[in-house]
DNA sequence: CTGACTAATGCAACAACTTGCAAGAGCGAG
DNA sequence: CTCGCTCTTGCAAGTTGTTGCATTAGTCAG
């Protein structure tokens, strides 16, 4: 199956209809493998189909969103960030100082949710969250200065 | 020591002129006790000065959440909510099914941070946090049904 | 294959911020 | 008190994201 077939079976699964554009802002994720602003996934979009209105990639990311097929997140500074949700879920852990976006794996993020839901019956839902602070690097250097 | 002295000592000790705009937006959040909306905020502030311009009073909520006297927080829907800081840290479970925003305290969000430190290093910086979520009544609804 | 139902889209207006620049106003030195 | 440095503000224009409405186009029953 090539990859627009995968794509356009994911949608249909989630219950959307197959358009070309959500097939294009689809693509545009899968193939970035990284985050994605909404202006970026427009100017990938455009560069296939130049008609396509902003306003469509907007409500089809915020679809593909709801149908968790994608990851919405405000890292600290510049626009929102959307990326292809694949294999296993991931967290990010962002420096103020220095601006390093670094990766974290579910474990800690899961115990966290794990918590919550003894102590509060709160059943968390924490796809890709972003964790602000200091990375080790500038903590070192501060502490040492 | 007047409520509005109190806001301008705070102000001077964060290293902030006072002014008149600043003074109104902290006394908005400090009264409201409560999350507020830069547009509450604004209308707060107009009902006192109203030709106090919105760009300031925007830049002035980021010059306050950057000298930590306030949280700013994005909540799953609406607009980012301002408040103001006061005695102990707290956090928020937010219901994606019905919209309950409960009240979190800071022990488990501190061991996760905490987690942090010891695994990566990393230096969280979660003063309000927001999570996403099922709130205990909602989950039993839905396991119930 | 056809038709009808309804989701998806384009468009334009709107809402929620953000930024560059020039004018105004705190505040500390003298 | 006065001066001057620099932070702060207003204004206007720009960005980013949202929404109502009329039109288009997937999908599925028949
Ligand atoms: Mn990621
Ligand atoms: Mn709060
Ligand atoms: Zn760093
Ligand atoms: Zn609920």
């Amino acid at each position: 199956m090539s990859c627009r077939e995968e794509s356009a079976a994911t949608l249909r699964r989630a219950g959307h209809r197959v358009t070309s554009a959500k097939l294009l802002v689809i693509e545009a994720l899968r193939h970035a493998e990284d985050h994605l602003s909404a202006t970026a996934v427009i100017e990938q979009v455009r560069r296939d189909s130049p008609h396509v209105n902003e306003s469509t990639v907007y409500r089809t990311l915020g679809a593909l969103r709801d149908s968790r097929l994608i990851s919405e997140t405000t890292f600290g500074h510049g626009e929102v960030a959307y990326e292809w949700l694949g294999e296993r879920p991931h967290h990010h852990l962002v420096c103020n100082s220095c601006g390093a976006v670094d990766e974290l794996s579910d474990e800690i993020v899961a115990g966290f949710a794990e918590q919550l839901s003894r102590t509060h019956g709160f059943v968390a839902d924490l796809q890709h969250l972003a964790v602000p602070g200091v990375c080790a690097k500038c903590a070192n250097e501060t502490a040492g200065r």
